[in-house]
Parts: C-alpha cells; structure tokens; sequence
DNA sequence: CCCTGATTCGC
DNA sequence: GCGAATCAGG
C-alpha cells in the first residue's frame, strides 16, 4: 500500500483533528501506527496543530454564523479519559456518508464509491441521527462554505462532503466548536455516544 | 498490560 | 520514501 494523495490527505486531516496514530492506520487500512507515525513525520506534522494554533478567539464570528446555544459540557477530553462520546463514524473516512440529504431519502445519494482501489476498512455501522440533527444538517449544507483542505483552520468545521477523489469534494467550513474538529451540528452527527466499544481505561496520556 | 508518539535504520 | 523494530513514556 502506497500513500496515494488521497490516502495522504485523509492522515492529515485525521491526525489534524487528533486522532491517534493506531486509529488512523485502522481507518485508512493497508498501514500500520508505525507506517503512519513515520509519515506523519516524514511530512513535517508530527506537531498537532501549530500551523493555526493562535489562542484568539473570535466570538463574533462563531456567535454571527452559529448563535446556538453554547453549552459546554464539563467532558474536556485528552485521548485519556474514558469519554462516552467519540466520533461514531469518522467521516473522514472513505464514505462520509454527508447527511445532505433530506429526511425523504433514506439513503443518502452519495454512495459508497469504488474510488481508490484501497482496502477500506469496515465502516462502523452509523447510529441513527435524531431527525433534528438531520434537519439541521440540511440547513448546515447550505450553509456550508465549501472549504478546501487547505482553507481549514482550527475554527472551522472539518466536516467532509463528498468524494475525496473528484472536485465535488469539500469542508463544510463553518465555525467549529471550541476544541471540537465540526461546527455544532457536525459535532451531533459525528460524536454520537457509542455503545460498544470498550472503555476500559486508566492511565493513558 | 494497555496505550501513546518518536526515532532509528535496513530496505 | 517506507515502515518494522525499537525506544521512551503514561
């Protein structure tokens, strides 16, 4: 397995949103932690997030773009506590499965393409999203501003759209959660409590 | 023992 | 450039 663009584009968008190396290797597939440890280095990234790390914060605009409410939960997470809420599909994975989609379909128009010829690793199995969520999310989408990778900063929402491989690929763009990679609706899509998944956990980093 | 990233070094 | 082995640590 060869670190195709693509494959690329996924590390670092993944390891940009602080996945862990293990983690990343299992959704890309085809590596190991060490293969991706050693790229990550090899591309220069192996610091998480200096490029757009200015503690400046800019109320107004998260507020003008997103004046929900603002409730932070007490859950301030480090990869070393055993949170109830992970990302239950990742998707910056292969098949986003981008809820731009009306609660009329049932299933999404984006398909599971054959793109990359890559062993994609089984996709978990996504939690049903709350109608709510799945109205916002069609309000989000045309909200959307439809980033570049390269246009994302530590504010604005990860969230991907489409297909990496084709120019109908983009982020939704919009102000992201504090500490959070999505903007608050994403956040709800992505970060869904997940049942079954081991938590035993103690004293990790 | 589980995990994390960092580094080395033969390929 | 790649990544297994290894290292250093929680």
């Amino acid at each position: 397995m060869s670190w195709t663009d693509e494959r690329v584009e996924m590390l670092k968008v993944m390891w940009s949103e602080g996945k862990s190396a293990s983690q990343i290797a299992k959704e890309l597939g085809g590596v190991t932690r060490n293969a991706v440890i050693g790229k990550v280095h090899r591309l220069g990234l192996s610091n998480r997030g200096p490029g757009s790390e200015h503690p400046d914060e800019d109320t107004a605009a998260a507020e003008a773009a997103a004046p929900m409410e603002q409730a932070a939960p007490p859950a301030e997470e480090e990869q070393e506590v055993p949170e109830p809420s992970r990302p239950a599909a990742p998707p910056a994975a292969a098949a986003p499965r981008p809820p731009v989609k009306e609660a009329a379909a049932p299933v999404p128009t984006q398909r599971p393409k054959p793109v990359m010829g890559q062993p994609l690793p089984p996709q978990p199995a996504q939690n049903e999203i709350s109608p709510e969520a799945l109205a916002n999310l069609a309000e989000v989408a045309k909200k959307a501003r439809k980033l570049s990778l390269m246009q994302l900063t530590e504010r604005t929402c990860k969230w991907p759209v489409g297909d990496p491989a084709t120019d109908d690929f983009w982020f939704c763009g919009l102000p992201s959660q504090p500490g959070k990679p999505y903007c608050e609706t994403h956040v709800a899509v992505a970060f869904q409590p997940m049942s079954a998944r081991r938590d035993r956990r103690a004293g990790g980093r």
